[in-house]
DNA sequence: GTAAACTTGACTATTTTAGTCGGGTATGAC
DNA sequence: GTCATACCCGACTAAAATAGTCAAGTTTAC
């Protein structure tokens, strides 16, 4: 697991789209300027998110994107996982020169921390987020004409 | 708070003083050649932890490193804190562009993942994770003499 | 048929991280 | 007092990861 703006931008359309479920298909340039996100850049995430199962598409005229699924059983694990590519990396990557059974002093350590972020991401749905009375009030809230970026707050 | 090589060799080098307490000063290229770390690499990041308090210096021969507080009073968040500059970056950075009170809709949930990682590492002392089964039974072993290189797990 | 929108892969730019180099300074041992 | 050891520090380079762009498709509602 890992965290970038890939992770955040992901998680943003996500929800994005879990609050405007009714209205139907929302396409990527509408995402894009609600947010403040390249829309090509942003374009490639939907792509991998579609062909993860998050997503579904509707090309053509009124088409765009929509959740694959309820956003009851959409976890931000999920999300996470589906865009920032090395999930889960518990083993010593590459070479494995980390002599057969001897790991390093730290190993553990962030093997937990691993479990205990994504613990984090798990017990979070897209509705769970939704629901939360500081996002339904960002959610409501008029949305500047050009938004210049969106807020990412670093780990 | 981030995480990189940076952050892992860190607590690397300071659990591997706390453990070697006795023997005096280990000088940087004892913990190099320990841990695998470049020596030239790691001697910056122990003037850093130097410079935030963490270590003290014993100049001229025989001399080396050594917690300059007890290990008990040592947490991982010092560490990580300690040589992974942007410490806490809670709010938007840069621009703040993120207008006057209008953060993105995500906001709080990175918020609230960088509480729990802090407090992950803050709940963790050196002399606590020295005491650790796992990390004891490392300690033991026979120190192969040129490690290649340590073993890193990634977020 | 045409315009709206997704699809795809290759490309570029930027930033961050990791690592190197070289000259400096303090100091214990002889 | 000199010398070897080991810290000190700033500038530099290399490599990797991330963010973002572009252009040529394909599907489909109207």
């Amino acid at each position: 697991m890992k965290l970038t703006t890939r992770g955040r931008y992901a998680v943003t359309a996500l929800l994005d789209l879990a609050l405007h479920q009714q209205q139907g298909p929302t396409t990527v340039s509408q995402l894009a300027v609600r947010h403040g996100i390249s829309p090509a850049y942003l374009e490639r995430l939907t792509g991998v998110m579609r062909a993860k199962g998050l997503l579904k598409s509707i090309r053509g005229p009124k088409g765009g994107y929509v959740l694959a699924r309820p956003a009851e059983e959409i976890t931000l694990a999920d999300i996470i996982e589906a865009v920032d590519e090395r999930i889960d990396t518990t083993r010593c990557k590459g070479k494995a020169n980390c002599q057969a059974g001897t790991m390093c002093l730290t190993h553990h350590l962030w093997d937990e921390l691993n479990n205990e972020i994504f613990h984090f991401f798990q017990g979070i749905t897209l509705s769970a987020l939704a629901l939360k009375p500081q996002v339904m009030a960002l959610a409501k809230r008029k949305i500047p004409s050009l938004q210049v970026r969106t807020c990412t707050t670093s780990l």
